[in-house]
RNA sequence: GGGCCUGUAGCUUAGUCAGGUAGAGCGCCGGGCUUUUAACCCGGUGGCCAGGGGUUCGAAUCCCCUCGGGCCCGCCA
């Protein structure tokens, strides 16, 4: 069985027939392809809730309320006066790191691009800005609650986490006079205010049912389980890790009077080769960028196809054909076969591939067939890269039939990331098309007498035929058979002469591409 | 130091929670096909399931130990 469909048989037991799935970020920089897996871990989980007709929502909670911690690498000095400030407060960064308030909030300003990009994975949330849960009260029960538990709150935090907290430390941070929350310290609370003195020696107070302080991260946590009602909230395994916020999570929010979600932890996904994603080693790769490259339904097959307990290593190179090879084979091909006939093994197996296949529809409950486009990953890379102009493409689909009529909206986008991938920096240099201009030296040694006798046949009688496709490919018959050799010989001979290797896409199509005269240099030279 | 995950065929891995004769893809080898979609079809190769001990009629699976790998423990997914 899939661990999505696992995992919500797990949770009807548990909770029953309502489920609250969540997933949160923190729009402090760049959002990357690693916080994916955490959306996509609660969302397929809903998903799955949902094929189970359980009363299922999904919901997005942005850390908007979070402070600025440190001027980040991309930030400039200026961010200094903002540090311990909520992210929704203070103005988004421009492309010198400046703050400049026409951008609107720093929060916002990170957040939407990745909204934009979950549209495109088919990810429909219901998003929570944090901030506004302040502003509105929600948390003001909470904050209460924490404060009066104030003790047992420091003794969970202490014992398990393991970590000493200062005299001064308070269950709520209020922002001090400066609009930041560093440096403030609590004097004093009757409902609904904590009254504080903050770093400039400026006393005031804070309405708890207002966005005027925070509760810190652990209790911030386990207070908004509890009145959003979660029943499910994946985390990364930095906070899955004993004494992590997870488990101090877990009795504070029953301290608070509700009921945790179960600890589920997820593996990080990381760049092949170059350790965990992280904003600030500038090892990261966007989902955006990522979206430029690879369809959509194969980044959701990406996080579908692997346990949630492995960590994923994520390579923009050759790796993405394998991938993409995989999920369209079993499209094509999809796991069948007679429940009564499986063994135990097998039927798990099929159950749990045609569950990743159904997770990484975008739009859910779709047919995977509808998925593919008609024309497969490998084929389109070549393509692209001997046709510059898109109807040429949709031309040779055509002929191939591949695709009737017009190109669907579906293989135009993939298209245009396809471009996108060969132009760019990630592209494999083995899947490259190189025309040579000359055979090269490698060529020499790998021509047989048979093929070199073939090539000059070819040259010789190349010149009487027209220069397209299927002309070409009737001088490759006939000089292949004037000569006697076996057709795989003859299309080999011609791959290295003209790519220096010994595969390589239609050639008769490659050629037809290019100049005669071109060709026919390369031949002589 | 505390903890989590992980080790199965050359490679990527399923199967571990619910113990019941080791599955798959890629690669490789052989054959077929041929206007080659770096394709396709057929057949084959390949695993003392990291090592040791225990529980059991029976262990890749549960328990204990050892070793190797990855990672977390201020903020980070």
């Amino acid at each position: 069985m899939h661990w999505a469909d696992f995992t919500a048989q797990r949770l009807q037991k548990e909770r029953g027939n309502n489920q609250i799935l969540c997933s949160g970020i923190t729009p402090s920089g760049e959002i990357h392809l690693g916080n994916l897996r955490e959306i996509l871990t609660a969302e397929m989980i809903h998903r799955a809730c949902l094929d189970l007709e359980l009363n299922s929502r999904y919901i997005f909670i942005v850390d908007s309320m979070d402070p600025l911690r440190r001027i980040y690498p991309f930030l400039s000095d200026e961010y200094q006066k903002y540090i311990g400030c909520p992210l929704a407060y203070i103005p988004a960064p421009d492309k010198d790191g400046q703050p400049d308030s026409s951008l609107g909030s720093y929060s916002d300003y990170f957040l939407s691009p990745f909204l934009d990009a979950l549209q495109q994975i088919g990810v429909q949330p219901e998003i929570i800005m944090n901030h506004q849960s302040y502003e509105n009260g929600e948390f003001a029960k909470k904050i209460d609650g924490a404060i009066k538990h104030m003790t047992e709150i420091r003794e969970i935090i202490e014992t398990i986490s393991g970590r000493e907290l200062s005299d001064n430390w308070f269950p709520y941070n209020p922002i001090g006079s400066d609009g930041s929350m560093d440096g403030v310290i609590v004097t004093g609370y009757e409902y609904p205010y904590v009254s504080w003195t903050d770093r400039h020696d400026i006393s005031g107070r804070s309405d708890i049912r207002k966005s005027e302080g925070k509760l810190p991260w652990r209790i911030d946590w386990a207070a908004r389980w509890g009145f959003h009602g979660i029943t499910c909230e994946p985390a990364g395994k930095d906070h899955g890790s004993a004494g992590g916020s997870f488990d101090t999570g877990i009795p504070i929010c029953r301290l608070l009077g509700s009921e945790p979600p179960g600890k589920m932890v997820y593996e990080w996904i990381q760049l092949k080769g170059m350790g965990p994603m992280s904003s600030s080693s500038g090892n990261t790769i966007g989902p955006i960028e990522a979206l430029g490259l690879v369809p959509p339904e194969i980044i959701r097959y990406l996080i579908a196809g692997s346990k949630v307990n492995k960590h994923i290593d994520f390579d923009t190179g050759g790796a993405l054909f394998t991938m993409a090879d995989e999920y369209e084979r079993l499209v094509a091909n999809p796991p069948s076969g007679d429940a009564e006939k499986l063994s135990k093994r097998q039927l798990i197996a099929r159950d749990t591939k045609l569950g990743a296949l159904r997770m990484s529809q975008i739009i859910h409950g779709t047919d995977p067939a509808d998925s593919v486009a008609g024309v497969s990953f490998r084929h389109l890379s070549m393509l692209a890269q001997i046709k510059s102009d898109d109807e040429g493409i949709w031309n040779s689909l055509r002929q191939s039939s591949h695709i009737d009529g017009m190109p669907n909206q579906n293989l135009i986008n993939r298209l245009a990331r396809m471009r996108n991938w060969i132009e760019g920096p990630h592209f494999p240099t083995d899947a490259q098309i190189i025309i040579q201009s000359a055979i090269t030296e490698e060529a020499r040694d790998n021509l047989s007498t048979e093929q070199n006798s073939f090539l000059s046949e070819f040259q010789k009688r190349i010149i009487d035929y027209e220069w397209n496709e299927s002309s070409i490919n009737e001088c490759i018959r006939e000089s292949a058979a004037a000569v006697e050799i076996g057709m795989r010989q003859a299309y080999m001979a011609l791959y290295w002469t003209i790519l220096g290797k010994y595969f390589g896409p239609r050639i008769a199509a490659l050629m037809s591409e290019i100049d005669k005269d071109e060709v026919m240099a390369i031949f002589s030279n």
